[in-house]
DNA sequence: CCAGTATATCATGTTATAATCATATGTCCA
DNA sequence: TGGACATATGATTATAACATGATATACTGG
């Protein structure tokens, strides 16, 4: 493992280690949904919220389409959640 | 899920967001080995191993046995390389 | 064009986390 | 017991990350 992937490993593991961001993935699971919602859904500012949906999209955990007035979230790639369900197993493990 | 799980999860992501960390687990990936050989492995300083290796076992996600006057750290649960795997493989996708 | 709504960004204060150096604790053996 | 080796801890500094409030940009309907 060289470690330039190790860094990049390191990274998206660190953008899963914040609470508003996990609830954020939780919030787009299923489907897009707006910053909006996504504000109403997580209880964060917008400015805060906002910040990070922009982050998350940058690394691309997220994908961002505008529609109309709205920007629409979503998941870039399911994967992810798997990675959230076996990290909420081994908790318990 | 309820916010105090979200935390822990969060918690356990955010261990695994550090380079010198994940190297770590490569290190012990196998078997438990002693501080002085994943000093040695990793390339930190004996100090910085010990703070981050207390962490992880404080965390849960080592194991740790003194034998001797050596302390061997080892894994928890072989499932954290799952994670690991499941992250990378996120990568490139 | 104006008002209103939606989203992003900027500046700032604060907290959290990591690296380092020095030192302490503990264990073994001569 | 004293000295060498292995590990841990404390204090300090540096840096990264988050939250907030104010403001800017962009789109839409009237």
């Amino acid at each position: 493992m060289t470690l330039d992937e190790l860094d990049r490993i390191a990274l998206q593991f660190r953008l899963l280690g914040e609470p508003l961001r996990l609830k954020i993935l939780e919030a787009v699971c299923d489907r897009p949904r707006a910053v909006n919602d996504i504000v109403a859904a997580v209880g964060a500012t917008q400015a805060n919220a906002s910040k990070h949906l922009s982050l998350m999209a940058a690394a691309g955990l997220l994908s961002r389409e505008k529609r109309g007035q709205s920007v629409y979230y979503g998941l870039k790639n399911p994967l992810i959640l798997r990675v959230c369900a076996l990290m909420h197993a081994q908790l318990k493990g």
